[in-house]
Formats: structure tokens, C-alpha cells, sequence
DNA sequence: TATTGTTATACTCTATAACTATA
DNA sequence: TATAGTTATAGAGTATAACAATA
């Protein structure tokens, strides 16, 4: 481990908290919060699963998950169904409305992030996304 | 703006609050939680300055600032001494506890994310860092 | 007994509104 | 009046501990 690595490392933290304090309290008028907008996200990509495999998916506890999934149940974005042949589960799948939200936030809520982007080059673009695919691998790593 | 700059951004709000969970939630055994952490980086980088400054260039509002400077200072990691000129201004300073804190924790408390990083190749750290550089020219866009 | 999910509870972070002191 | 900071209060997000139901 390199002196650079280490700065590195406080670095993306710093800069990693920073930015997530101004996307959450740029969602003021939305009608989920990044939190919920997450774990919609991650039903979409990995389809239909328990509470428990979302809270793993999102790297929370399964009470915090508990509590994203009853705001979203409550607001029609997922719904609750029965595990086919283990009763203590339950499977959490989107809703139409959820996905139709979902698309909505994907193509058109994040003006501000947008806007920042538009400022960029292709190049810093294309440093981000890699980044990006980077920064997930470090919260799939531990699975 | 393109397709692929609206999945950029929305994908990098995503991989931001997920990362930045996972940060928070491992500080637990740490003196400064990520907030405090960031405010102390900030009077390091930036100098001594006023709460409404360090509120500004840590993109929180002044009553959060103020929050987070009276846990420093009970902590003895900030000091708070009146402005030589504007007695309704007060300056806030790293004390030698603050910096050797941040020093402490800079180069060996971020021990997941080194972890993580110590995975990666040179050129994935390169990307990384050209990242960050990125990201903190939004979070100052705005000043 | 072990596992899954939920309930109860508490703490951190952040915000807005109202207040105080100074310019 | 306007500005800097603080106090009061509230809400979101997350955690741990304890509980209920099922395997």
C-alpha cells in the first residue's frame, strides 16, 4: 500500500460524502428519496427477491430495509407477495407504477447531476464510468 | 445530452449513496464520524474560518454546521475564537489534536477502502483519482 | 435450534423557522 | 435593516436488541 493509495482512499471518501449530502438534498421534490430510488433500482436489476436479499443487495441492516419497503408498499411502488414454499419469506417485486417511476427518475430527475455532467468532456465522462463500474465492484466484492 | 450521459447520472448518484453508506456505517470504532471527518479535512485544506464559511464549502446549512463544530470542539479538535474585527463572526481552528486526528485517521483509519483499493491495478487507481478530481469540481461549481 | 422478518427504540445527520447580537 | 451564528424542533436514515413465526 502506496502513500498514494492511502490518500487515495481518504480522498474518494471525502469527496464520496460530499456528494451524496447535496444528490440527497437535491430530491426535495421528489417523490422518493435516494434511499428508496436505490432499492427501486436494485429490484430492477436483480429482479423479484426477499428483504433480506435486498438489505444484502443495499448493504443495510434488514430492519432499515424493513422500513424502506413499507414506505415504498405504501406508495404502490412494490408490492408483497408470499415465498412459493418458505413461509418466514416474502417476495418484494416492482410495480408498474414502480417501474414507471423508476424510468421517470432514470430519464429525467437528476437535473442537477445532469447538468454538472454536461459541463464535461467525453474523456471525463468516460472517467467517471469507469469509476463507476469500479466503485461497484468494491460493494460486490464482500458478497 | 446524450442517452449515456442520463445513465451516467443517474447510475453515479446510485453508486454514490450505496458507497457512501457503506463508509458511515464503518466508523463505528472511529473518535469522528464521516461528517466530522470532511469539516476537519476542510479547516486543514482551506485555513481557519468562520461556520457560515466552513457551512458554504462543506455544502450544509449553517445550523448543521453549527452542530458539527460544538461536537469538535468538545472534543477539543476545533477551537472557536472571535473575529479581530466582526463581533458577530467567530473563527474556527484546527487545534493540534484536530490535526493529529486527521492525520491519524488519513493514514491508517480508511482500513476497508484501502482494502478495496489495494485490489486494483495502477490504472484503475489512475481513473479513480482523475474521478474525484471530477466530482469535487461539481461540489465547488456552485460557489 | 436456526432463520426470516418485524417491532421497539435510539442515535446521527440534516433541514427550516425563530431568536440574539452585532454591523 | 441586514448579517452571523445559535437554539428549537422535526424528519429521514440507519443501527442494535428483542420478538414472533416458520423451518
Amino acid at each position: 500500500m502506496t502513500l498514494d493509495t492511502r490518500s487515495l482512499a481518504s480522498d474518494l471518501s471525502l469527496a464520496v460524502v460530499r456528494l451524496s449530502r447535496h444528490l440527497r438534498g437535491r430530491r426535495a421534490d421528489s417523490p422518493v428519496s435516494l434511499t428508496q430510488l436505490s432499492a427501486l433500482a436494485s429490484l430492477d436489476e436483480h429482479g423479484p427477491m426477499t428483504p433480506g436479499g435486498l438489505a444484502s443487495k443495499e448493504r443495510v441492516q434488514p430492519p432499515s430495509m424493513t422500513r424502506v419497503i413499507a414506505s415504498l408498499a405504501e406508495g404502490g411502488m412494490v408490492s408483497r407477495t408470499p415465498h412459493p414454499t418458505d413461509g418466514r419469506q416474502i417476495i418484494v417485486s416492482l410495480t408498474d407504477a414502480g417501474h414507471a417511476l423508476l424510468a421517470d427518475e432514470t430519464s429525467a430527475r437528476e437535473k442537477w447531476m445532469t447538468d454538472q455532467l454536461a459541463g464535461l468532456d467525453p474523456e471525463q465522462l468516460a472517467v467517471l464510468r469507469r469509476s463507476i463500474d469500479i466503485i461497484g465492484g468494491f460493494v460486490t466484492n464482500s458478497d
